[in-house]
DNA sequence: GTCTATATTCAGATAGAC
DNA sequence: GTCTATCTGAATATAGAC
């Protein structure tokens, strides 16, 4: 490119280069942060992923901690664009629900670091988390409990224990990312494969609407 | 104590002393392991918090993994202790998987650390683990999914995906010790009350006595 | 068996040249 | 903005006195 391409190109260009070498470091940085753990990662393992040094992640991000909480919050925008199913299908139970289930285990297969992330940090007692836990997730949830609770009131599900049933789908769900080194343990492969992931929303939507919309009370 | 005590009886109580410092320098570390994984935690912070010096523990457990394998271990004994309710009622569907979530319940409710320091090892691919996962838990866990084919063929139950219905079970009752702190967020408590458990385990038994045991296929 | 002292490695972070 | 060099503290582990 010749050098009296346009100054601004020029200036976009280069931040752009500095924007995805970010996004280089963040990727990396959370694949290690999610099997290794805060403190179980340097920013040396982490900048040889990246093929640069430590210092620049330092430049970059001003601390490790730095750092880590930009992944956390990148982890929440991905975890929480995958929870709207039930309050955007507020008026068909059986449809939310479905959306739902087959939502979070798509989450779990394609960003199943984001998963263990999300999930080593609750365990700590999210101590770095919890105030973004409190404003973004807890809302996402009291919706979709609100949701369960109006269907109950309306006669068109059973009432059901709205905040412990969310407990199972979460846990049950992303069971498939955080602790997948053991299922493929116990079904005897390498990795899980779509069709895991398929019988296992067959399971979980049988058992949910088995549970939810079944007209014995 | 006179000096006249049998030789015998002041080792026994010598080694009962050093017995119960282990036991209570592995305790310790479970609980900091369990929150802030194995490279989160130093020496130095287990043994202040048994008001010993490291140098003990070195003495004790040779490294520091030496340390970290044996409270694996113990957590193993542990977890496998609250797991044989299906194979000890294999006579009874209704009553196995009764005791089943109870006891798991249980477990997270009585061990919750334990719970924690074994999530933790799995969604770091269970590194250290993975032999003793092999040789130990996934024993309990086949025998656990051959008694509900058997109930199956035997047309006592409905064909379930077996494997994946101990995956619900499994991540949803372990999930009241390692999330307990967005559960706690959720619920809007401090800290997790024996009626939450009790609410868990209703709807838990619920969902999973509808799948299982409804008439229709 | 327990303590003091220390060797050694490695981490996060900073300073300054270019 | 990126690199080399370095400071500082902390961690595992060992040696040796008592």
């Amino acid at each position: 490119m010749p050098h009296s391409a346009k100054p601004v190109a020029v200036k976009e260009s280069r931040s752009d280069t500095r924007e995805r070498l970010e996004q280089e470091i963040l990727e990396a940085a959370k694949r290690l942060f999610a099997v290794r753990g805060f403190a179980g990662v340097s920013l040396d393992h982490i900048a040889r992923d990246v093929g640069t040094a430590k210092q620049n992640l330092l430049y970059y991000f001003g601390s490790k901690e730095g750092l880590y909480r930009r992944v956390l919050h990148g982890v929440l925008d991905v975890w929480l664009s995958y929870m709207e199913a039930i309050t955007h299908n507020a008026d068909d139970p059986e449809m939310a629900l479905r959306k739902y289930i087959a939502g979070k285990l798509r989450f779990s297969r394609e960003h199943p670091f984001d998963s263990r992330v999300y999930a080593n940090e609750v365990i700590s007692g999210a101590p770095l988390f919890a105030q973004e836990i409190r404003d973004r997730v807890l809302p996402a949830l009291q919706a979709d409990i609100a949701v369960f609770n109006r269907w109950a009131e309306q006669g068109v599900c059973r009432p059901v224990d709205a905040a412990h049933l969310m407990v199972v789908l979460w846990a049950s769900t992303q069971a498939y990312a955080d602790f997948a080194s053991q299922i493929c343990l116990v079904l005897g492969k390498p990795q899980l494969e779509e069709q895991d992931f398929a019988a296992a929303e067959t399971l979980l939507v049988d058992m949910v609407l088995k549970t939810v919309l079944s007209t014995a009370t």
